[in-house]
RNA sequence: CGGGGUGUGGCGCAGCUUGGUUAGCGCGCUUGCUUUGGGAGCAAGAGGUCGGAGGUUCAAAUCCUCUCACCCCGACCA
């Protein structure tokens, strides 16, 4: 917020304008909307119950399609022996840097450290070695909502948090065919969720080896264009291979009674969504929540004087009861704000639709919509609210969409020289495509020369082939980004 | 982890350079009355050991040392 201003205008609440500062306005949005707040423990904030409710709704949803395709929930332990986490190498030091340990119980001193998670494979994989046994017992297909730990030195709120609620699917299958085709299934899922819901456009791929998963064969990702043109890693699913199953000694006896090692993948989306959500959407009144997984779809402002009070309350009420059975709804009633206070503060907190009724609209059995991202009012017969009140939420939720995807588009950029894929990243960032040989010092070359680093290898290209960037042989076009 | 910045009622700040009475201001909050179609008005109130620890001094929000937190810009990660 620009001090002057403020002192100007004598408004002190106002958000700053998100063009203005991005990284200001995220975090101010964030407190004013009361998604979560900042605690004396570096890393960890509260998600507050409006931001809480938007994960409820994430998971909800999400929930349900992990269950469709036949997985179930488990609970799997916070602790983990350090011995276990030990055990897959380059898992270990993958994590290293960012494990937490409990060294004591009360005042004892423990023989062994524990790890506060960071992901559970090691915990889950020495379970699995023990449940498995035949084929029989395949596939194993279980998911866990939990927190995990990673010690971080940067952090910011639903970015990136040292404790953080997440969701991870941990499988295992009799033939590398299937965990490949889970990996994707999954892969799949997310990208639909998070287009469909979160109406963030994701382009889906492959890591490159600097990149992929500690301990994973092969990483999936889905990554989201951010407004400052940054990428941000939206979510990933990993063919495991055999590397765990090895680590874990998980084997099982086939048809043939011979044993044989599991294949195995694991897949995970966390309360980072939600950062992307406010990114994406957001503008500089504040949030846009996609109406999916808007905690409130709608809000009701009455409009009264003295007089009309008791009617436009009355019709309020009316109205409320209504909708209430098939939208996320409530009605302010509070008396000590005035109209013009009330729609500036639902528009922060990112409602995406608004009802207006005043003693005029009740004249003319009507209300005003105003749809929260084009700000577009209409006057609507109280007989079609229902039906109007539904189309508009999908116009917004599809057309939330679009404009992010819009945006992206205008934001990738196809470049041939090193060059010109500095002066993009130096001037306004964005996805650039780019040929890769597939070599990781060609890769290791670019990332020093421009921070720039392959976010993507599209599993869907719109074409195939190019020359390295770097060294100039074939290769594959791929995604480049400055990453979040 | 490097470079820069900020910590003073709930929020945003002033005061610090040049130590000196009861630490101010705006918003918010409480109570009352009047208001209410884009951030209402008046009146009366409540709320602070100045991030923390040490030091200098007759005297510290102010000077010194250390420390913690947060923000911004970079290197690593969902």
């Amino acid at each position: 917020m620009s001090k002057d201003k403020s002192v100007e205008e004598g408004i002190v609440e106002k958000l700053i304008n998100k063009s203005e500062n991005l990284s200001r306005w995220y975090s101010e949005v964030i407190r004013m909307a009361k998604l979560a707040d900042y605690t004396p423990v570096k890393g960890c904030m509260v998600i507050r119950p409006y931001g809480y409710a938007i994960w409820e709704n994430i998971r909800e949803r999400l929930d349900e399609k992990f269950k469709e395709t036949g997985h179930a929930n488990a609970y799997f332990p916070l602790l983990i022996p350090e011995s276990f986490l030990a055990k897959e190498a380059e898992h270990v030091q993958g994590f290293a840097p960012e494990v937490a340990w409990v060294t004591h119980g009360g005042k004892e001193k423990l023989e062994e450290r524990l790890a506060i998670r960071p992901t559970s494979e090691s915990i889950i994989c020495h379970m699995y070695s023990k449940w498995i046994r035949s084929h029989r017992d395949l596939p194993v297909l279980i998911n866990q909502w939990c927190n995990v730990l990673r010690w971080e030195m940067v952090t910011r709120p639903f970015l990136r948090t040292t404790e953080f609620l997440w969701q991870e699917g941990h499988t295992a299958h009799a033939t590398k065919e299937e965990a490949e085709e889970e990996a994707l299934q999954m892969l799949r899922i997310y990208c639909d969720f998070i287009q469909d819901e979160l109406a963030i456009p994701v382009i889906i791929g492959g890591k490159s080896e600097r990149e992929k998963f500690a301990g994973a064969l092969r990483t999936y990702t889905l990554e989201a264009l951010m407004c400052d043109g940054r990428a941000l890693q939206a979510g990933t699913s990993h063919n495991l291979g055999q590397n765990f199953a090895k680590a874990f000694d998980i084997t099982f006896q086939d048809e043939r009674g011979e044993r044989r090692y599991v294949w195995q993948t694991s897949w995970g989306i966390s309360t980072r969504l939600i950062g992307a959500v406010i990114l994406t959407h957001g503008d500089d009144a504040g949030l846009i929540i996609p109406p999916n997984i808007a905690p409130i779809q709608v809000i009701i402002i009455p409009i009264w004087q003295t007089k009309t009070r008791t009617l436009v309350r009355e019709r309020t009420e009316h109205l409320l009861k209504l909708l209430k059975k098939k939208f996320r709804i409530e009605a302010d009633l509070r008396e000590e704000y005035t109209p013009g206070w009330k729609f500036n503060e639902y528009e922060m907190r990112g409602v995406p639709l608004r009802i207006e009724i005043g003693p005029k609209d009740i004249e003319k059995e009507q209300v005003i919509l105003v749809r929260r991202d084009t700000r577009e009012e209409k006057p609507i017969k109280e007989s079609e609210l229902k039906v109007e009140v539904e189309q508009i939420l999908q116009n917004i939720q599809t057309n939330l969409f679009k404009k992010a995807k819009k945006f992206r588009e205008e934001n990738t950029h196809e470049v041939r020289g090193l060059d010109e894929f500095e002066e993009i990243l130096r001037t306004k960032r964005g996805f650039l495509i780019a040929g890769w040989c597939g070599k990781t010092e060609c890769e290791n070359h670019i990332r020093e020369k421009t921070v720039a680093t392959i976010r993507c290898i599209p599993l869907a290209p719109e074409r195939r082939g190019g020359n390295c960037i770097n060294c100039g042989e074939r290769g594959e076009l791929v995604y480049f980004a400055q990453a979040y």
